[in-house]
RNA sequence: GCGCCGGUGGCGGAAUUGGCAGACGCGCAGGGUUUAGGUCCCUGUGUCCAUUAGGAUGUGUGGGUUCAAGUCCCACCCGGCGCACCA
């Protein structure tokens, strides 16, 4: 033998493992262990497994990247594997696949570097992917892998993109409902036309601009994110607060363009009210009720000369304590309420200096445009200028200065403000710069000494409401502002349209052409897919801040013209030239994993039916990271619930229980300059780092390149095994839970494989060496002790416990010093089979098997064995522990007491004192007060 | 600033309803096996005092409730994440 190995030829090592795993491996692909039986269609099969409650658990599925795996990325997969394979062992048809989400820029930007065809690239990425992620054992049904870049993957997403173009929102009804009942119901009057002219009247032309302002997908002229260094538009929620864009870090602009949306503001009552039916931890609840930022209130309406200008406020109940108001620098209505000069009286500190209110009010919009977000967040503080004109509060005919501020953001409510520095902070500030009146209208509470008291009290100074509480007169001054028509009640969200539409090569094509009239026409579902054409000239160009996007795929000179009949004749049609984002396959692939063979419809009725019903239903455990709290998951929420109005899914939401999964951190190093240094060269001494014999320091992160910390899986199945790998993931905390990677700690995980195998296999032969003889009662009673705690543990994901049971009932056996009876040899290979299905596959084998383990019954625990015959009972005197005493385990509690007190340390302490108070809990303790 | 989560040995982490703090593993120390190293096996390992027996102390800090607090209550400190002038 090579390298000294004097160790027996069948150990469990990494060698050995390695034999294990991949004949298992091949084995499972061969008989198609990970099937799961669909009720009907081309996966159904005569599998008595159909029978079984279903089980549908599902990993966020990943972008294939080329750059490989690291031991951090398949945390979560190997966790719903174990899951899945204990209810596959407890009688579920379980159905977990996965798919790749291999659209979008980092594909795209990833070819660009290699100048490779995002569709070679993507493809090859994939494939190893595969295999990676294969010799983990995962048990996935692979017949239902899908990637969003499949031609017949990409079809149905353009087939949900024509739902949403062929659907209105009914607000009465509350749901989305098919554009055809639209017409009708404008044809016949039933909806106002909103021109004034009744639809008859209208021309085609007109009737169809009328008809798509109504679509849940619609092009809009408005101000996006437009990133010229990527060289398309962003979404909101894919800009950072920074104003850069989350990928890649590029400065994003403001500019209006005209783009595809999507009409997910419909939608935020329900995104937010259907949160409380889902099982999710609060803090992704939280940041989604943020993300939709609904509030509650009033729009108030305030004259200024001769406009109206509208006010949001949560806070209608102060609007006797509104003592000027604010409207942002970009509001529409300041050019008209401008005068050409300041007032008489205007105190000097209102007006900047300025001759004019116009010259002053040019120069602050200016300097405030010139501000990046991140200078208005540094710069909190309150600037602004007098516009030089007067607004009347409605309630009280009072005359109030007219201020333009950017602490008032035109994104939100109506961009201005009537200002309460009473009752608001940010107010209270401005207006002790520009030397404003402040009015309480809500009593603070008579140890108030601070500013604005934003709490609640009665109110004052307020007339009619005086005495009222908030809430209260919150309702009171709403239903007078209604009465008199001065306002009404309203509630605004945070939340804004989806901006749908990306300046790239690498996404799906819209199913929409435009005929002659400029306007969009929806692509026949027969017609689909729009395959997106081969283009070899397909990188973006980076672009500077003042240009305009231009989507690569307007190269394509062949593919840009189309000839149709769409019921005219034929006749030539321009395609759209946009693509739409990465998140659009996410959006749904749930559902295609379900039936990805059908090519009638994305999905089939009854078999969408069998797997996602449930009690509130949707997907069962649908687990990955937290960084998709907002974007996947509420972009596929919104389109779950448009489906789910059209009748094609059968549930409000898609995904039932939702966990998200720590992340596996490592250390990095950083020399004296500051620049990482390969983590694996790195020394330790005595807690001092060093790299080549220069000190470094510690930090722990993600890992990657650029932290140069990364461990691979594949070095890990060199030295341990897959098995291994596993084994030391799940143990290594909760799942939930961010952890440092350790390699020096990955051998406990092998040991314990070890032991398990040499407690059967004797390591010389490499043959089954078990007793077939009945173990003795103590090592039942821990046998189905530890049986009890895991299956626990198994159920609430808490594999790092169920793991410390395992190996402190393979301790007994060890300890044992006989050989393993074979009822506890087979319960433990069991116990381990979710874990380490390998080399639980081959124990299995030996132990004279012959089918496999992974649809073999949990073992289930005995309750009569649950109890032990005696237990342990800890003596406190005074609450401090001082002895223990062995009683029967039903020992009863005036039993319990004299055993404590004729114990021989306790009755010394109690001998000549007083016992004031006995606390005797039967089977937990004792506790003497002296 | 607001919201959420967390703080337990040298390290990762365990501790149903308040009921023996530190399970399990890594590391470390000692011993056995071995020509030796490694592997493997056994023992020990929160801290402090004590030769031993044993004692004291201990879950971020300070207070409280209780026979009894890592666990409950109040105030605060630290760390992570999210939101951030949202009217």
């Amino acid at each position: 033998m090579a390298t000294g190995t004097s160790s027996p030829e069948y150990r469990y090592d990494a060698q050995l493992a390695n034999t294990i795993e991949l004949k298992w491996q091949s084995r499972w692909e061969q008989e198609g262990t990970y099937f799961a039986p669909n009720p009907s269609g081309s996966l159904a099969d005569d599998s008595t497994r159909i029978n079984f409650p279903k089980l549908f658990i599902m990993d966020m599925f990943p972008y294939p990247s080329g750059s490989g795996l690291h031991v951090g990325h398949p945390l979560g997969f190997i966790g719903t594997d174990v899951y899945a394979r204990y209810k596959r062992m407890t009688g579920f048809n379980v159905l977990h696949t996965m798919g790749y989400d291999a659209f979008g820029l980092p594909a795209e930007e990833h070819a660009r570097q290699t100048g490779q065809h995002p569709r070679e690239n993507t493809s090859t990425n994939i494939s190893n992917m595969r295999a990676q992620l294969r010799r983990l054992g995962l048990g996935h049904d692979q017949r239902r892998s899908v990637s969003t870049t499949d031609l017949d993957f990409y079809k149905w997403t353009q087939w949900i993109f024509l739902q949403l173009f062929n659907s209105w929102y009914d607000y009465e009804e509350d749901r989305a409902r098919p554009i055809e009942e639209l017409e009708n119901r404008l044809a016949n009057g039933e909806i106002e036309t909103g021109y004034g002219t009744p639809w008859d009247s209208l021309d085609t032309s007109r009737r169809k601009e009328l008809i798509n302002s109504f679509r849940l997908a619609y092009l809009d002229e408005a101000p996006v994110n437009w990133c010229p260094g990527l060289g398309t538009v962003l979404a909101n929620e894919e800009v950072t607060a920074e104003g850069r864009s989350e990928r890649g870090n590029h400065p994003v602009y403001r500019r209006p363009l005209k783009q595809w949306m999507m009409r997910i503001t419909s939608y935020s009552d329900r995104l937010l009210e259907d949160l409380e039916i889902l099982d999710w931890s609060d803090a992704i609840k939280t940041m989604q009720r943020n993300w939709i930022g609904r509030s509650e209130g009033a729009e108030i309406h305030f004259e200024i000369s001769a406009s109206l200008i509208d006010v949001f406020t949560t806070r209608p109940d102060t609007l006797f304590g509104a003592t000027y108001m604010v409207l942002a620098p970009e509001h529409p209505l300041l050019d008209e309420i401008v005068p050409d000069s300041w007032p008489e009286g205007t105190p000097s500190i209102w007006t900047n200096g300025f001759d004019s209110p116009r010259l002053a009010l040019t120069a602050y919009q200016e300097s405030a445009a010139q501000k990046s977000d991140l200078d208005r967040q540094e710069y909190r503080e309150k600037s602004g200028v007098f516009v030089g004109t007067y607004a009347t509060v409605p309630v009280n005919e009072k005359q109030i200065p007219v201020f333009v501020s950017d602490y008032v953001l035109m994104g939100y409510g109506t961009g201005a403000i009537m200002a309460v520095p009473g009752q608001d902070e940010r107010d209270w500030e401005f207006a002790e710069v520009f030397d404003l009146e402040i009015i309480r209208t809500v009593q603070p509470p008579a140890s108030w000494n601070g500013n604005a008291f934003t709490g609640d009290g009665p109110a004052i100074n307020s007339e009619f409401l005086d005495g009222l509480l908030v809430d209260d007169a919150k309702t009171k001054m709403i239903e007078w502002l209604e009465q008199t028509n001065n306002g009404v009640k309203k509630t605004t969200y945070k939340l804004r349209d989806w901006l749908f539409s990306r300046q790239r090569y690498w996404g799906e094509p819209f199913p929409i052409v435009y005929d002659e009239d400029q306007l969009p026409i929806a692509v026949p579902e027969e017609l689909l897919p729009v395959a997106l054409p081969e283009l070899m000239d397909w990188a973006p160009r980076t672009l500077d801040e003042n240009s305009e996007p231009e989507p690569p795929l307007g190269r394509a000179d062949e593919w840009v013209t189309v000839e149709m009949d769409l019921g005219d004749g034929p006749k030539l049609y321009r395609r759209e030239l946009n693509t739409m984002p990465q998140w659009a396959g996410s959006c749904w692939y749930y559902l295609r994993y379900l039936d990805p063979n059908n090519d009638k419809e994305f999905v089939s009725k009854e078999i969408e039916n069998y797997w996602m019903s449930g009690d509130t239903g949707g997907v069962d455990l649908y687990v990955g990271g937290v960084e998709h709290a907002v974007l996947h998951l509420l972009y596929s929420r919104f389109w779950h619930k448009v489906l789910y109005d059209l009748g094609h899914v059968s549930t409000k939401e898609p995904f039932h229980r939702l966990f998200n999964q720590g992340y596996i951190q490592a250390a990095a190093y950083q020399d004296a300059r500051g620049i990482y240094v390969e983590s694996a060269e790195v020394k330790e001494e005595n807690g001092n780092f060093t790299f080549h014999g220069k000190p470094v320091t510690r930090h722990f992160g993600k890992m990657g390149k650029s932290l140069k910390n990364s461990v691979t899986p594949d070095e890990m199945y060199e030295q341990f095994g897959a098995d291994t790998l596993r084994l030391y993931e799940m143990f290594m905390g909760p799942l939930d839970q961010d952890r440092p990677w350790e390699t020096q700690s990955v051998v406990g995980s092998q040991r314990l494989l070890q032991r398990v195998w040499r407690n059967l296999i004797n390591e010389e032969t490499g043959n089954l060496e078990i007793s077939e003889n009945s173990p003795p009662l103590s090592l039942r009673r821990i046998l189905h002790q530890t049986v009890n705690s895991v299956r626990d543990d198994m159920e609430n994901l808490r594999f790092n416990t169920a793991i410390a049971r395992i190996t402190e009932l393979n301790n007994e056996l060890t300890k044992l010093n006989d050989p393993t009876p074979r009822e506890i040899a087979e319960v433990l290979v069991l116990l381990l089979s979710p874990l380490v299905p390998h080399v639980a596959e081959e124990l299995w084998e030996k132990l004279g098997n012959n089918s496999s383990i992974v649809y073999a019954s949990f073992p289930e625990a005995d309750p009569d064995l649950l109890i032990d015959e005696l237990i342990e009972i800890p003596i406190q005197i005074n609450g401090k522990l001082k002895s223990k005493i062995t009683v029967p385990s039903d020992c009863s509690s005036s039993d319990l007491r004299n055993a404590a007190l004729a114990d021989e340390k306790i009755s010394s302490i109690v001998s000549d004192k007083k016992i004031k108070k006995e606390i005797i809990v039967e089977g937990k303790l004792v506790n003497f007060v002296i």
